[in-house]
DNA sequence: CTCCGTGCAAACTTTTTGCAACGGG
DNA sequence: CCCGTTGCAAAAAGTTTGCACGGAG
């Protein structure tokens, strides 16, 4: 997990180019199945699961999805979730959507939808990473909220 | 999910007895198992794996455990969280261990630990609660920090 | 006597991996 | 040509379930 020595895309515009050179400083190239996981991850927008991705993605492997996946969220290209269900739920990185956020499951059908952080709250959360930090001897590297509730479907 | 008509035991000392009633109350019987299982959570004070738990409590079928967590966890008694890789944590819910919290996990070993709310985070985590039920249309359960660091061990 | 709880083994779900073939640089 | 990428199938890890027995109420 390097550094990020790149300034941050602000907008997904030129998405592919960014992905490309996060790829290749891991010497990973951008190949086409790698792309279409990207393209299915921002036109959706939203935390996908295995099973979602598969939808979107159709004729491809799932074990080359896994794969490809790893090597996007190795290169600081996707982030992986856990939700409260067992499967992990994809989605682009925050330096790459442009936007940092947190997450919303729903407890019922584990569903997982995005909000956005406000500052508020934001500094908020830098005060609790300090506390935990003294409290639990960790080193604290990124907060993440994670509220449970029942999303419109499952009502 | 029933609600919770039973005053929230502050201590841990009764421990047992609140367990035992809101087991009683879903139909269920505080079998030695289960209580070997709580009292477990309760030594250790910390999110743990089935792996962990099997280490503690010696001479329970896998598959035992599982049951005895899923009647725990449908009664109120204990809580089962996700973290970042993929098998479970569990621990007593914050009414029965008698303190409102959250967590911290460890991005390379996957162990969790707990960090007590403050007030002020409380408040604004409320906010961003009410915020991400308008933005979304879920109904908000309850709401969890989750921080990803690095612990000692793993320095 | 009747269920609930328990153990065992097998099934199921999600994710990872070994191996061989393909193909871009 | 070489090495990274891909597909297939099998394995691994985590969790759930069917069935039969035994013990508590």
């Amino acid at each position: 997990m390097s550094l990020d020595m790149r300034p941050a895309p602000r907008l997904a515009d030129n998405l592919h180019d960014h992905v490309e050179a996060r790829l290749a400083d891991a010497g990973q190239r951008y190949t086409d199945g790698r792309r279409q996981l990207v393209e299915a991850l921002r036109r959706v927008d939203r935390p996908l699961t295995m099973y979602d991705i598969l939808t979107h993605v159709t004729d491809m492997p799932q074990s080359s999805a896994y794969r490809h996946l790893t090597v996007l969220a190795s290169s600081g290209v996707v982030h992986r979730l856990a939700g409260t269900d067992d499967s992990g739920h994809y989605e682009l990185t925050d330096e790459l959507s442009g936007r940092h956020h947190h997450h919303v499951t729903c407890a019922t059908c584990g569903t997982v939808a995005d909000i956005d952080a406000s500052s508020k709250l934001e500094r908020a959360l830098e005060q609790a990473a300090a506390l935990a930090a003294s409290e639990t001897g960790f080193v604290i590297d990124s907060h993440r909220i994670d509220l449970v509730g029942t999303c419109r479907n499952c009502r």
